[in-house]
DNA sequence: CATGAATGAGCCTTCATTCAT
DNA sequence: AATGAATGAAGGCTCATTCAT
């Protein structure tokens, strides 16, 4: 008697591709949400399913939420910034150099806010993120100066460049929290104050 | 039914207060472990019982965990920054005062780095929190340019003082968090240039 | 940040299913639970044990207890109350059939007592539970309109239907409940006294 | 130096009157508490505050919620079933004294039904309020066959009475908890019928 | 007698992580 | 490689009850 076993359905088994990619596929989904829902509230299973695929196989990729967070800010913002590098590096007088480097940088600061404030909460409680961290802080130290010998500005302690850069930063950042808005205070007048500074660390001695 | 027989004899019972000492207690404990251990690694229970209390107790005082963080960054910092106002009001010359500032924000922020980072990842996911937030900023701007008019400084923009507040706040969460020592930065010549930005500020027109 | 190395290794796992299966499963557990313990006794880690699961496993498939209240009864009691239909519109003298009527209500009634109590308890404070139940009283009149119908019993009012069947209910919850036992009357004379008022409801006209 | 200790506002202490006006509050506060909000709703301080007093007041004269709720069953509708029985014994032809009892029967579970569902969620998950439930029941049978033996009605078994009993109760129910008027059933009609019952039962042999 | 602050067991619920399929 | 059912530790919160005042 024939049994229809034949007759079966087979699950379709999902063939998405290389292991690479399916990395690249978590990570740019894990940076989408966690830029949109913050750290709390994103779980692995969300993120696996926003790649389009099942919880599993994000644990096959990442050891934990932590990870995929370093390697998502690692990934995109860090592309990001090297587009930054690149505008920073071509010339021009030091005020429109600034007016790019400002704009890239808010740019930047609006569109990852979320992101980075997930990294900030992960930051602030955790050693080796805070590593990962001070690598990204070093490259940007090394970026302005390398940007500054070039123009041959006038030297000026490293400090005053991390000032710069913290400022800019938290600044940045305010504007993409909506602080400003909330102070009534301008934005045009607040980015002005930021390309001033900037201008004047990299006009020439 | 509920089983109504779960009585259990126990040794000592915390000597009675009024709500408002048990409160206070709750609130200066619930300052201490945020800023030890950050938002994550503190839950009610944890909290009540650094101040000596069982968790009914917390839930008594406060409806949640952020509620409380609210109440003790309100009252700890904002006593500080009292603390920090009337030292500003004192008079001197822009440098001793400008000196002045810079080392008291800097304590603060070294003292209470951990609660602030508390705040800030509420802050980031929290429309509640945000308000309150946004509030102590108001009054910052607004003590900064009282101290200014009092002061005959030049006068100048708002949105310069708030660029000036937020550099403040960012190099001094970044001396907190270790981050100089980290990129092998001077301690001292950063909080120089603090106090120069401050001091350029409040200086006579 | 949640402690993220809570991982421990267990000895035995369960054997996966379909979540169909899951679901049939706690029900059944449900079922079972909640007849025995009540409804306040009960909670959903109770059931998800009682049916071999953890509690994890519970809310992957229901909300909470009410929902797999609604459930267990639905499902369980209805499978029941279907088997009484049947038997009930099957031929035979009015005497028989109400002898098998009232056996099978009362057999269902001793059966389910606790967990007809459970959802009593349920009814009376949710009005989502309280709409389901109409709807499974509304069925039981119909289904003996149909009765009557067939059987060319002479017509009367529906109201009179209701009472019988409230009659019905509230003594067989009785004599499960033992109150007949208590009260040293006699549970056959009883049941026959049920018997007569549904026999003359359902003889022809 | 005359310390100011005399000048201390001494807390007004109250006096409430003697135990048992305080014992008379509580169990009346909780009658109306219980019926409003149910058992699950209902915890010792809502009663205690609904009364005047504070919970510790409570546990002193209650042990539990459950002995309160029992006192409070005990006592109002009691006191309305004794009321109940004064009209029962009063003369007038069987339908009208029928009338008049069908008539309080149900006034009684309308004013009264969630304290009935209280005592009923209690009973079936607790031995003592059963036995207690058992008491009141046997009180009913009780009145149910003096009447009957005062107005000469021709003898029946107490089954009957019994049957009838919970048959009055279980309508009562419905009507008071908007059954009737969900499945679309008349009201009056159903009233009627049950005083035929009654009628029936008490019409002299 | 009256108070109400304090307690803490225990239920509810989530979610990071594992592993059999 | 991918799946997703299952797990269970852990935190959230309530409320019956006690007892120092």
């Amino acid at each position: 008697m024939p049994t229809p076993a034949s007759g079966k359905l087979r699950a379709e088994r999902r063939r998405r591709g290389t292991p690479e990619e399916t990395r690249d596929r978590l990570v740019a989904a894990a940076a989408e949400v966690f830029n949109r829902d913050g750290w709390a509230a994103t779980d692995a299973g969300r993120i696996a399913r926003a790649a389009g695929y099942a919880v599993g196989t994000f644990y096959k990729h990442f050891a934990d939420k932590q990870e995929i967070l370093l390697a998502a800010y690692e990934r995109w913002v860090d592309a990001e910034w090297r587009t930054v590098e690149r505008e920073m590096l071509s010339g021009g007088p030091p005020r429109e150099v600034a007016e790019r480097i400002v704009a890239f940088v808010l740019r930047l600061h609006v569109r990852w806010r979320g992101l980075r404030a997930a990294l900030a909460a992960v930051v602030a409680s955790d050693a080796h993120a805070r590593r990962f961290h001070r690598v990204q802080r070093r490259r940007q130290l090394a970026m302005m100066a390398d940007l500054r010998a070039r123009r041959r500005a006038r030297p000026r302690a490293e400090e005053e460049d991390a000032v710069l850069l913290f400022t800019l930063e938290r600044v940045c950042d305010a504007i993409a929290a909506g602080e400003l808005r909330d102070l009534a205070l301008e934005r045009e007048t607040t980015v002005r104050l930021l390309e001033d500074q900037v201008a004047r660390a990299i006009e020439p001695g």
